[in-house]
DNA sequence: TTAGGTTTCG
């Protein structure tokens, strides 16, 4: 019998130990040794209440004392009873018994820190031939200390807004983002998590561990978990969790209503009513408080220009090059759109032959980039993924009669990019497999005659998408602001007339340049008319660190219209930094109102400031005053938008000029405004398109030249907002589908003018777009 | 240690 109740009687025990056991003292305790011959003796001090584990495991914790030790800082361990074994413990034991623990294996203690016990623990159970052995005092004498010794582990949860630098607490959160485990730069994985809880204080949790599988196991946005012993830091101002030694978490569905079952890789937790509740309580929550992301997206339903979350299953894999890498997967739906296939040699390509033939006109190939390679490559055909923030994006039609859509999973983690693998469990895996073997069942047939490039809705749900595009094809996709009562002209007789004048057209968007639309944002000069590309972070990363070299001047600080404060950065490189916050009527403004400048910043410290205040001025110290940086970098940073003047036509003043405008009843800091007290010719962005149109009786290349206008978008956003982003392809997706036919694209209502240009060779005739805008159900 | 949420532009 594993568990053994003795009887001791005037100290002696009744019934001597089996012989080969021998004892083992806590201090020589060592993980990996064989302990099958080893006992450990101690009286038991604390108990918690049996459980049950996840898998149904009964499960006890008792704590033992070691009497021979009592003088020793260590002289408790936990010790962690299994199964049949928990049971009979707890029936039996009472407080004060003396406990001889046989046969046990020994791992290091989680918990150690936080408990001050022994840094290992014992583990024991049936299973692993452990014995226990209890000695007990009297019943009588033994039952009245039997109440103080169950003790429920006691854990405080902190609410988010109660977190303190320093500290090490439990907490429960609801998932507002996360960055699924990857691999980092260093020796672990790394997973980024930020909750909220009803006080509506956000953490951001920055969780590292070896093992893939000892990381939360978050699937999606509202998830909710539960960290044991995460450690709160001060970091940039808030507050940052980051795991401490005995991390432990659990994940749960966040759904209301659906089963509480944590995802955890412990054997060993904690969970009980109480933590139901609450669990249920947070579901409550967050289902008014939190967007939890929807059924996901399924190939079928798939845009260009989309980023968005895919489960499927792995079909094929192969590696490209050094930097990227195929995965083949199906979600047993069609996408609408022709398919890019990324060649790859035949022996690269792992995976079931058959199975990547059978299904090739289902499979999409995705590309992964960068640091997803190492995780891509590890991941076995047939696993179930889901791929975080995939991008769709329409491959060039220079070439092609029709374009095709590819599938990039880009590098870097931005936005939660990267591949989890999901267990079959997952209820979003089991309805995907039934999808799947129902297309299975279907048979080949219909795939077979599936050609890759043809539109086939067999398994697609496009109605949406067809209703739309047969929307499109009746009412012009685009509208004029004026002229309304003037007829249209035929491109033919457009093409054949001399320049200068002006006509409505009615037309076909044949295709356009640039087709990355990103491309088509410049900053244009009107004053010079000349038209410059947006430049690069790195340029202005560079300027940065040039300007960082000289230390701000202290002579220059705390002025009649300014406030400085400065300080130095704890790294190596003790860079200074100082910020100017400019004063109006002497007093500070609100932050959100509030110009500052800044000195010696790196970008990211900018990009942090523009968060919380109205306007940063990038400036340097000269002996006698602030300057402006060089204009190619941004002379002002406001909200997302960076903000430039032109090089030639710009004759750069004082920045005290800018107290004129802090002097002002409520100064609005207009970009314009600034721009003209500090000497600057505020450069403007444009979106510059080439389109070709068609019409039945000709073609002509016409361009557009739009602030905001035609799209409604104000080109000044468009690079920092994804999600004008994606509405300006989705808008260009409507004028000019992507694999359509011409007959099938839709019509266009334009006013273009027609315009000369004379270089040393020839003159030329020029057709631009203008007082016209994208109809208003297409946008 | 790693990363510290702010998409690539292949």
């Amino acid at each position: 019998m594993p568990v053994q109740l003795l009887k001791i009687t005037e100290g002696q025990s009744e019934t001597p130990l089996p012989s080969h056991l021998q004892k083992k003292d806590l201090k020589h305790l060592e993980e990996g040794c064989d302990h099958a011959d080893k006992y450990i003796q101690g009286v038991a001090v604390l108990s918690y209440p049996l459980m049950k584990l996840g898998d149904g495991t009964d499960f006890l914790k008792v704590v033992l004392q070691d009497l021979d030790n009592l003088c020793s800082r260590i002289n408790s361990i936990n010790i962690l009873i299994y199964g049949k074994m928990a049971e009979d413990c707890a029936k039996v034991m009472r407080h004060g018994d003396i406990f001889v623990v046989a046969g046990f294996k020994v791992n290091n203690s989680p918990t150690a820190r936080e408990d001050g016990r022994h840094r290992c623990h014992l583990e024991v159970s049936e299973e692993a031939g452990s014995a226990i052995y209890i000695y007990t005092k009297s019943r009588k004498t033994a039952a009245s200390e039997t109440a103080s010794m169950f003790v429920a582990p006691k854990y405080v949860y902190t609410p988010l807004n109660h977190l303190k630098d320093g500290t090490i607490v439990n907490l429960y959160g609801v998932v507002k983002f996360f960055k699924p485990p990857y691999i980092s730069k260093g020796t672990d994985y790394c997973s980024v998590v930020t909750l909220v809880d009803p006080s509506n204080v956000k953490l951001t949790c920055t969780l590292f561990n070896g093992n893939l599988d000892s990381l939360p196991k978050i699937y999606k946005i509202g998830d909710i978990v539960r960290f044991h012993r995460i450690k709160i830091r001060e970091y940039n101002g808030q507050m940052q969790g980051i795991t401490s030694g005995g991390f432990a978490s659990l994940t749960f569905d966040g759904n209301a209503g659906a089963p509480i079952v944590p995802r955890t890789s412990s054997k060993v937790y904690t969970f009980m009513d109480e933590e139901q509740k609450t669990i249920e309580e947070l579901r409550l929550w967050a289902a008014s408080n939190i967007s939890i992301s929807g059924p996901a997206a399924k190939l079928s339903c798939v845009q260009p220009m989309l980023y968005f979350d895919l489960t499927c299953q792995l079909v094929g894999k192969a590696k490209v090059d050094g930097s990227s890498f195929l995965l083949k997967v199906w979600d047993g739906t069609k996408c609408p759109y022709p398919t890019w296939k990324v060649p790859v040699e035949a022996e690269d390509l792992e995976g079931e032959k058959a199975l990547l033939h059978q299904l090739r006109n289902l499979t999409v190939d995705i590309l992964v980039y960068d640091n997803h390679v190492q995780l891509a490559k590890s991941l076995k055909i047939g696993s179930f993924l889901r791929i975080y923030s995939l991008h769709t994006k329409q491959a060039s039609a220079d070439s092609e009669d029709v374009s095709h859509i590819e599938f990039h999973l880009h590098g870097g983690t931005g936005y939660g990019r990267g591949i989890g693998v999901l267990p079959e469990s997952n209820p979003d895996v089991k309805e995907l497999k039934v999808c799947l073997e129902s297309v299975d069942q279907a048979g080949s047939q219909n795939m077979e005659s599936t050609a890759s490039l043809e539109f086939d809705d067999t398994f697609s749900n496009v109605t949406d998408l067809e209703s739309h595009l047969q929307r499109c094809q009746q009412l012009p996709v685009t509208v004029l602001t004026d002229h309304q009562d003037l007829s249209n002209t035929e491109l033919k007789t457009i093409v054949s007339s001399t320049a200068p004048q002006q006509y409505r057209i009615r037309a076909k968007l044949r295709t356009y340049k640039p087709q990355k639309l990103h491309q088509s944002v410049k900053l244009h000069c009107s004053k010079c008319n000349s038209l410059q590309e947006v430049p690069d972070a790195d340029g202005f990363d560079l300027i940065l660190q040039g300007s960082a070299i000289t230390a701000p001047n202290p002579e220059l600080h705390n002025t009649s219209w300014y406030d400085s404060v400065m300080w130095t950065t704890q790294d190596q490189k003790q860079r200074k930094i100082a910020i100017h916050f400019v004063k109006h009527d002497e007093m500070l403004q609100q932050p959100e109102d509030t110009l500052l400048m800044i000195e010696g910043g790196t970008l990211k410290e900018i990009w942090k400031l523009t968060k919380r205040f109205n306007c940063v001025i990038p400036v340097r110290s000269t002996e006698d005053d602030l300057e402006l940086l060089d204009l190619s970098a941004p002379f002002l940073l406001q909200g997302n938008v960076k903000y430039y003047g032109c090089k030639q036509c710009s004759t750069p003043k004082p920045l005290r000029n800018l107290s004129s405008i802090a002097a002002e009843q409520r100064p609005s800091w207009e970009p314009a405004e600034i721009a003209q007290v500090l000497g600057i010719e505020l450069l403007q962005y444009v979106f510059v398109m080439k389109f070709t149109l068609v019409d039945g009786t000709g073609a002509l290349n016409a361009y557009l030249f739009d602030h905001e206008k035609f799209f409604q978008i104000p080109a000044s956003e468009i690079l920092t907002n994804n999600f004008l982003q994606e509405k300006m392809q989705m808008t260009m997706n409507t004028l000019c589908p992507p694999g359509k036919k011409l007959d099938d694209l839709p019509w266009l209502e334009c006013f273009i003018k027609s315009y000369n240009v004379r270089d040393a060779i020839k003159q030329q005739v020029y057709y631009q777009i203008f007082d016209t805008t994208v109809a208003e159900d297409v946008v």
